[in-house]
DNA sequence: GTCTATAGTGAGATAGAC
DNA sequence: GTCTATCTCACTATAGAC
């Protein structure tokens, strides 16, 4: 339970790998640029990665646990589906906004198909389970909403979808969404203007009128 | 005005690297492979584009003039701006649903930053110049809304980034998205589907109720 | 306008010493 | 666990014949 006061090397090695793959990519990004970051050699990350294709999906599996971990105290249930859904936007909001990596590392992963030329890898198959986790629970709420009927009676992986784009898209527009607001989407007034507009649009969009 | 049965090579160079930019990003297509593919040698490919960079740039800005001549002919101001509303989507969504590479070229020019290593290139200001006039077009149309007084007090910038979201971001998930609907994505089917779950989510999210 | 040949660089990955 | 040295291959781009 000791927290170590200096990151290990394969940390640090996760920590410069998920900034650049989140800027440039997959291909987009050489071992040697990783290795010169995280002041190593490109032999030694071979040592803690068997090849660069793990060493992305080992990227992305520990912001997908991350993102679990913090919208997984969200209420069951046994709470209306709309207090369930205004709660886990403002933790997914707020991951979001934590992070810049974290938003474009996530739309990488959900549109980038065949980005990587290996498959079957085990880091692979971890990064899905996750994902696949995170997915069953916020389509879950969506199905209580409509089952409620508290919500329209919309589709609920249309309804995911729309939601992914909402949130998930605008914290990864970088340069463009910047220069569209007029101020850096991180900015703590830009994050809270963002958080007002989605959870505003989506009740509206979502909810039934009068409930 | 009489049509080439055959197209030319720079149509055709032009054709594949928008399908295989699109499936893998700039720096995971390599010139060898869009040569074979357009079956020509990698040396023709800079008789026709200096760069590749700049046939990358032409690339997305072929695909941003199909977008713009495809939602220009929607109707200007005199009409309400909730009609408009709707007559731009289903231009947009008809455009997104045509081709599958427009979707994913648009996101990654979106979200993708610095993907460019040069910069200055002519080709990508004029790329810049044709995104642009779309999107003040889109921007002015919820200005008008906002107005009106026919769409709730919305901010344009966070509403214009939100149907970015929902509309290209859908169509350019691929096989996530797939699986998540449990059919292609690009099936008449899942097309329909699609656009009236986003028409209804807008209408709803957008519009105040009784107006 | 297309080709062959090649320059020059960097990629991912491995061998083996320490 | 980290290193140097090296392998093989692919990359963007250029030169110059046809």
């Amino acid at each position: 339970m000791t927290a170590p006061p200096s990151p290990s090397s394969r940390d640090k090695i996760l920590d410069v790998a998920e900034a650049r793959f989140a800027q440039r990519g997959y291909s987009g990004v050489g071992l040697r640029e990783l290795a010169e970051a995280a002041e190593l050699s490109k032999s030694s990350l071979f040592h803690h990665f068997p090849s660069k294709a793990a060493l992305y999906c080992s990227v992305l599996d520990r912001v997908l646990q991350r993102l679990a971990a913090r919208l997984a105290p969200a209420p069951g249930p046994q709470t209306t589906a709309a207090a369930r859904l205004e709660i886990l936007l403002d933790a997914l909001l707020d991951v979001l906004a934590e992070q810049a990596t974290t938003s474009r590392l996530l739309l990488r992963a959900l549109f980038e198909d065949d980005d990587l030329p290996e498959e079957g890898l085990p880091e692979a198959d971890a990064m899905n389970a996750t994902l696949t986790g995170i997915l069953a629970a916020v389509r879950g709420l969506i199905e209580q909403g409509v089952a409620e009927g508290s919500f329209r009676p919309v589709s609920p992986a249309h309804t995911l979808q729309s939601l992914i784009g909402i949130t998930i898209y605008h914290f990864a527009s970088g340069d463009f969404g910047e220069e569209l607001l007029g101020q850096p989407i991180f900015s703590a007034a830009a994050v809270q203007e963002r958080r007002e507009e989605v959870k505003a649009f989506v009740r509206h969009g979502l909810l039934i009128r009068d409930a």
